[in-house]
DNA sequence: ACTTGGATGCAAATCAATTGCATTAGCTTC
DNA sequence: GAAGCTAATGCAATTGATTTGCATCCAAGT
């Protein structure tokens, strides 16, 4: 199968999980397959990039199902920890598989121009962070992190 | 005049820009002097952390105009290097009134309970930002980053 | 004072996201 | 395998933030 996104290429971790490994997690969360999750589950998988709703919607393939559902799905699913949600700003939330056992804890680099987006393995100082924390005595601290900028190609576009 | 926003005296910087340095702004980019506008104006200068649309609208002492007015006036504003918009990820976007000749950039602390801000004093690395932008051959780097958590109030409120 | 384009008020429209409700369909139990 | 319970779904309507069309108004320059 030749790799479904290729315009995200550059994005390091490319594992895509086992369909009846998400099943399972859904068991274990007490949570029905159904043929809706199931999709949504597969278009994840096979996209794994920030996606929001609409597009994950219009990306299920053959299946077709309502976009309250997949609104509803992403919301149990992020509460189920197999899903992050990624604000990058624009009003639409996006989200992304978590590989079991990774926290999935990474950041973006967006373009102001094309959105094309790039995982960033850099993040906030943790040591930063907990001196933050502690100064100011807030507990469970945890952060959101984006960076925006123009991309090469939009940079040729630019001068062409 | 007694500080008019006591939940927020943690915050740094407290320099209240007068009134006329803010109008001189608005005439050096061409915008006309209207009651909205200063009223809008002065809500930012005298509560000088993030606030929304509706509470800039609800804050209008005295004065009224429509809510689309503020709307448009905190688009122009921000278009001027006026205000800075942050978003704290709620679904609605919130604005600082700039001081003149700094660039605001600061990141905020927000507790996640009672929505109490913290203005941030740390910043992701500079050279962190741009080995990043090299590296991916992005320009015009910039980066969105808040912190969340249980701010010291709600701690206590959570264990009693 | 006269003119003009930006600014405003008001209402309607957008757009993302949520929700009420009747119906359907997984999953457990018998 | 049928019965029953409840989550999940489809559909339509709603919410809430934000924008926009348009007629009117007014600040600022001549």
């Amino acid at each position: 199968m030749k790799d479904p996104c290729p315009q995200h290429a550059h994005r390091h971790r490319l594992i895509q999980p086992a369909l009846n490994e998400l099943t399972d997690q859904l068991r274990r969360n007490a949570r029905k397959i159904t043929a809706p999750r199931q999709a949504i589950l597969n278009v994840l998988r096979r996209h794994q990039h920030p996606l929001t709703n609409r597009e994950i919607h219009a990306a299920l393939s053959g299946f077709e199902c309502d976009l309250a559902t997949v609104y509803r799905n992403l919301n149990t699913l992020e509460e189920m920890g197999m899903v992050r949600r990624f604000d990058f700003g624009d009003g639409t939330a996006r989200f992304e598989l978590l590989i079991e056992g990774d926290d999935g804890h990474h950041h973006h680099l967006v373009c102001t121009q094309c959105s094309t987006v790039v995982e960033i393995e850099d993040c906030f100082p943790a040591e930063l962070e907990t001196a933050l924390a502690r100064r100011h005595g807030f507990k469970h601290i945890s952060h959101k992190l984006e960076f925006f900028g123009i991309c090469p190609k939009c940079q040729e576009r630019g001068r062409s």
